[in-house]
DNA sequence: TTTT
DNA sequence: TTTT
């Protein structure tokens, strides 16, 4: 509720195609990566580049929107807030789980989605 | 470097006062831990606190001002990068870390520091 | 609604109490302006600290929390969009004003509300 | 320094051209808006899209990088504080004015620049 | 582990 | 796993 407590933003580019998984009371969730790049020059004076990437996941109609508009390297701007989680795997160890819950999509750099029907959802995705 | 791609905000209350460490090679590191409180309503109308718990670095000066004015409880603003890092435990198991790397720490809530040595700090800490 | 296009945070202090005032139909209103401070050495080396004073806007159930809990010197984190308007005053100059439309409020430092009475409203406060 | 306090971001595209002015001391300065959409459904359930124009100014090496990369109609990401001046017009009225000073710009959708004396400019705008 |  |  209080975004303003617990914000992330990121800016970058998809890994790979959203994965879509719909839970039993029909709701949508979209997970992905993102990537994000820091470049800066290291004592030798080299550029360096280091990619971080960030696995985000997308619930309800944000998830409808990262199903149908998400492209592999697709450029976006996201915010959401910083969740931890923590399960237990099948080998009995305990594994920690950091993501980032959108309540933000924004696809940048224009580009594919152009045909009518898909301007319709465009359409949609403003509702967002 | 491009802060605007990455970036997490979080204000909250300190858990415990800050972990510091020294590098080799002089550089102070501090570690401590924000809780951030999200409430809302459940769907049978009952009030729900859910607390996270963010764990948070800052280096060199962040690290200082963080070692001399950050107590536990503390409300604080802090804005950084969202980091991942990984290791392997010493059962041999690969682990998997998030961590908010500090570039600004604000106090808030006014409060203890007033004597005339703290003054001085906290305008170190303005210089941060 | 694309929060993350136009964003605005500010976190300081309340120069005054909030004006309230309600629509005709019947929403409320709360203007207030919100100092931050800026504290930097010049060339000299000397401790310079600059206030901008930045004038906000709340509506509807912001506007209320605005109302009840804020006080002059209060010190909070808002978090909007930012607007421009203009219009023509009664000597027929053309009038530029910019505001930061709220969508969040936070308020910091503890402090005051402590009956029962604000309690609930605290909680209403929660739901903003 | 304290950007937490006082933060704007925005993401737009460009209006036009950035206009470019030097300081007697040799130090650029660019000039330039930004438009930021913001769609949603009024009461008649009619989509509206409204527009907003930001000012924004950039210093230094921001400065050169908006010289050499924007272009009208660019689209990208900038952060930066918001400031208010005023001075007295020609005509002896007073003006207020309300800007983004910028401390980051991020260029969105990729695009055009792609000769080799760009990419090394390319390499620049990385030290932003 | 905090705080309201 | 992306992108510039």
């Amino acid at each position: 509720m209080y975004a303003i407590r617990n914000k992330v933003q990121l800016i970058g580019n998809l890994g790979q195609l959203p994965e879509i998984r719909t839970t039993e009371n029909g709701k949508k969730v979209a997970r992905f990566s993102i990537a994000t790049n820091d470049t800066y020059r290291n004592s030798k004076g080299e550029r360096i580049t280091e990619t971080s990437w960030h696995n985000v996941i997308a619930w309800g109609k944000l998830a409808e929107i990262a199903e149908k508009f998400l492209t592999k390297g697709r450029e976006v701007a996201v915010a959401g807030k910083l969740v931890h989680r923590h399960y237990t795997d099948k080998n009995g160890i305990k594994r920690y789980v950091t993501e980032v819950v959108l309540n933000e999509l924004l696809l940048l750099g224009g580009g594919k989605p152009q045909t009518e029907y898909v301007e319709q959802e465009e359409d949609a995705l403003t509702e967002a």
